[in-house]
DNA sequence: CGATGCATAGGTAAAATTACCTAAGTAGTT
DNA sequence: AACTACTTAGGTAATTTTACCTATGCATCG
């Protein structure tokens, strides 16, 4: 198995000897990896369209490896994190979990528990990237609907046993001809042949 | 907000005194709890069909807290789970909510923390029991189709523009009457009137 | 051997969808 | 005032789905 090198390793931390050598092992096996003293310069070079994972120490000064998961997931991010920590206790490592994080080590580990870890990181960043994708497509595929042709598309999906120009059409005191032209537009903008394939859309 | 009497606390840890003080304190909040000194006193009462949570002591003899996990996961069983603990360590929390703990408390805890992750707990609960039966009458209703009609209906989940008699016929060989036929079966099997229905039935 | 279940194929008629059109009223913008 | 977007409504014809039926070949089970 080749390393995908469009994958990339942040790795963050304030002690730069830890830093350097997780670095080196990082690029020994092939990886890229790119490393910062601080939140605050990680936050500078972060892409959150790359697909990547978060190697996090808990216990930095400024902003902690807790309130950077936090900062994180408050603005939509969804890179996976693998905290490590020196001295941190069991109420931050639930925490941790409980925002998500893939896993939280406690220092000193064993470097293949950690190559575990990044393996597993980065194959969830991979399928939520895709995952990200679709959704971002979609959506835009659902904003060009005019606010009758959104109010229709919701109609059909929560009641999928009324689809017919009739039922929904009755349902909205309108003729059943206008839900034809509806349907029509409908399914040309969500670039889709059938209601079928509109239904599957929404998984 | 009352408590639905149907609701259940299992309490499992070693330790009597913290037992009966668990259980006098869920019993005062109008909760229905009952306690075990092992896990396999536990199995002997547990009730997977019921709206549940479970307060488990990871430090247990014979079958620690964590075992016990694994052993309800590995059979099915989704009753959350919150850990308490009296000298476990990171690597233990962080299994435990790896392997979907609701939350992993350390000796002695406030009483309101208790009680804030047994609320979570229990509505957890609630909507996995909703979940499960959607899954269960649907899994039903599936068993009852031929080997020929689910292949016509896996056919059209994974390929939702050719959904047509003719296409299916075509795909798999057969007369697009003979496709009319089975769908009209697996229609009536799965208690829908449509093939749009056919789809939200795997939201 | 008969019964049952499954897969196959077809007939017919009603209902719905789809693909083409036209067209008018209303609201907001330039 | 002209333009644009949105919503409304309809015509016609081809295609598809749906709801009723019948019927044959095959395998399995009692």
């Amino acid at each position: 198995m080749t390393v995908d090198a469009s994958q990339l390793i942040y790795i963050v931390d304030d002690d730069a000897d830890i830093r350097s050598s997780l670095l080196r092992a990082m690029r020994i096996r092939g990886y890229e990896a790119e490393g910062f003293a601080t939140a605050a310069e990680f936050l500078e070079s972060y892409d959150r369209d790359r697909i990547a994972c978060l190697i996090l120490d808990q216990g930095m000064p400024d902003m902690t490896g807790l309130e950077l998961q936090k900062h994180l997931t408050a603005n939509g991010y969804s890179t996976p994190i693998i905290f490590i920590t020196g001295h941190g206790g069991i109420p931050e490592s639930v925490q941790a979990m409980k925002g998500g994080a893939v896993d939280f080590l406690e220092k000193p580990f064993r470097q293949s528990e950690l190559m575990d870890c990044i393996h597993s990181a980065l194959s969830l960043a991979q399928s939520m990237h895709a995952d990200n994708r679709k959704n971002r497509v979609l959506q835009e595929r659902f904003s060009r609907l005019t606010p009758r042709e959104r109010e229709i598309v919701e109609h059909m999906i929560s009641h999928p046993s009324e689809v017919s120009s009739k039922e929904i059409g009755r349902h909205l005191n309108i003729s059943p001809r206008t839900v034809d032209n509806h349907r029509a537009r409908i399914l040309e903008k969500l670039d889709v042949c059938s209601v079928v394939e509109l239904m599957a859309l929404t998984r």
